[in-house]
Parts: structure tokens; C-alpha cells; sequence
DNA sequence: ATCGTTTATCGTCAATGAACGATTAGTGTT
DNA sequence: AACACTAATCGTTCATTGACGATAAACGAT
């Protein structure tokens, strides 16, 4: 239902914003705590708070995170059908395949 | 069973393959023909023949991929257990969570 | 109004990625 | 041996990414 079937494109463009251990994490902090300031993911990280913000930025316009200002602080959390959308993406990719795990090219 | 958990690095290492349109084609291609030359490949995607021979490369050392060199062609199949893999990791980093699906950072 | 706090953006630099043509290596054919 | 074909690698160019410090913007408190 609320799963969409997306393009090659945005599988890659999703791909593209999990493609950095650092988000990764990010995404798995903002599942655990389900919203998240800011401030909080930068401690969570070695990492600059201007780095960290930039990542916070790829994820987003991923459309994989959103945020929202409350006063001086900004909340983040996940977009969880994004996330299953590209895992469904991923495993509908085999599902159009023949049974069977092929592990060699052999005939 | 064949699955294996996987860590941060390798997802993101997976999603970095994955982080390409004409991989993705690739990978399609590979799921639907089962086994595949090189030639074909190159003969799917608008780009040049190295070009394709770098993705595959890509590929390859994600593991997502492998090549056997049979004669003067090669032959490149699909791994799917490592597609399958990163499939599960992503749906696992929800499983994680509680349930229930919050589209909002709303309290 | 000024100050401290939080987060986003800017500017820079080094490293990586994507694309291409040209070349090389390996295989099969004549 | 010479040639044609397939695929991988090399070398180059340009664009993007990742990281940082510095700065700006927005807000709350004094």
C-alpha cells in the first residue's frame, strides 16, 4: 500500500545517500531514539558539526530524514517508508529472477 | 541461513555500487539473463566500452557481480545471496524500531 | 541590546568518481 | 605468423564528494 515502486534513478539516488558509513549511522541513531536533535548526532560522530550537518543534508534531500526547527534546535527523524521503499526496491530486483541462488557463472 | 549480518562499512560499500544508474541497469540485465557477456552489456547502455568495463569492475569488487573470462568473452552473472544481503540489512535497520509509521517529526 | 547556543551555509582543499579515447593483453581464426 | 575480436587497463579531463574551519542566521536568556 503505502510502498511505491521506484525508478532506477531514485534507487540509485537513495543508494547514493547510504553510500557513507557516517549516514548509515545517522539513520540508525534517528531509528533507535526516533527523533533526534541535532546536536545529538554530532556527539554521536567523530566528526566536525559542519561535516556532520552536511550529511544530515544529503540524507534529507534524499528525502530519507526530515527536520524540523523548534526554536534553536532542529529535530530530525526518519522517513521509514523511504527506507522500505528502497529495501523493497533492492529485494524486487530478485523477485523478477529465476529461483535459485547462483553463486557461479558456470553453465 | 546464507545471509550473514553486515556491518556499517559494508553496506555502505554495497549502496556505493549500488549508487550508480547504469549498475543498476547492469544488475537487471544480469537478474534477467541469468548469465550475460560483456559485449551485451555494453550494447544495453549508451556509454563506451570502458566505461561499462569500469562499472563492472564496480561491481565486481562490491561482490554484487562476478566475471569468467571463457575464451575471448567474459561472462558475468549476478551474486545474489550479496544483493540479498543488502536487502535484508536495510529492512533490518527497521526492524529495529518501534512500530508504527511516522512520517513526522511530530511529538 | 548584548551575549551565548545551536545549526546551516560558505569557501577551500584533497581525494574520488565518471566519462572518454587509446592502448594492451588474451583468444580464436585464417 | 598475421589478423580480427573481446575485454581490461591506462591516462586524462572534468565534476562531485568529504572533510574542515570560519562565518552567518536564528533563537533564548540575561
Amino acid at each position: 500500500m503505502s510502498s511505491k515502486n521506484i525508478c532506477d534513478e531514485q534507487v540509485a539516488e537513495l543508494c547514493k545517500a547510504l553510500a557513507h558509513p557516517a549516514r548509515i549511522q545517522i539513520l540508525k541513531k534517528l531509528i533507535d531514539e526516533d527523533r533526534c536533535i541535532c546536536g545529538q548526532i554530532v556527539q554521536l560522530l567523530p566528526l566536525a558539526q559542519s561535516t556532520v550537518s552536511q550529511h544530515l543534508k544529503i540524507l534529507k534531500e534524499a528525502g530519507l530524514v526530515q527536520g524540523e526547527t523548534e526554536g534553536q534546535t532542529t529535530c530530525y527523524c526518519i522517513d521509514k517508508k523511504m527506507l522500505a521503499n528502497l529495501g523493497s526496491a533492492i529485494n524486487n530486483l530478485l523477485r523478477l529472477s529465476s529461483p535459485g541462488g547462483n553463486v557461479s557463472c558456470k553453465k
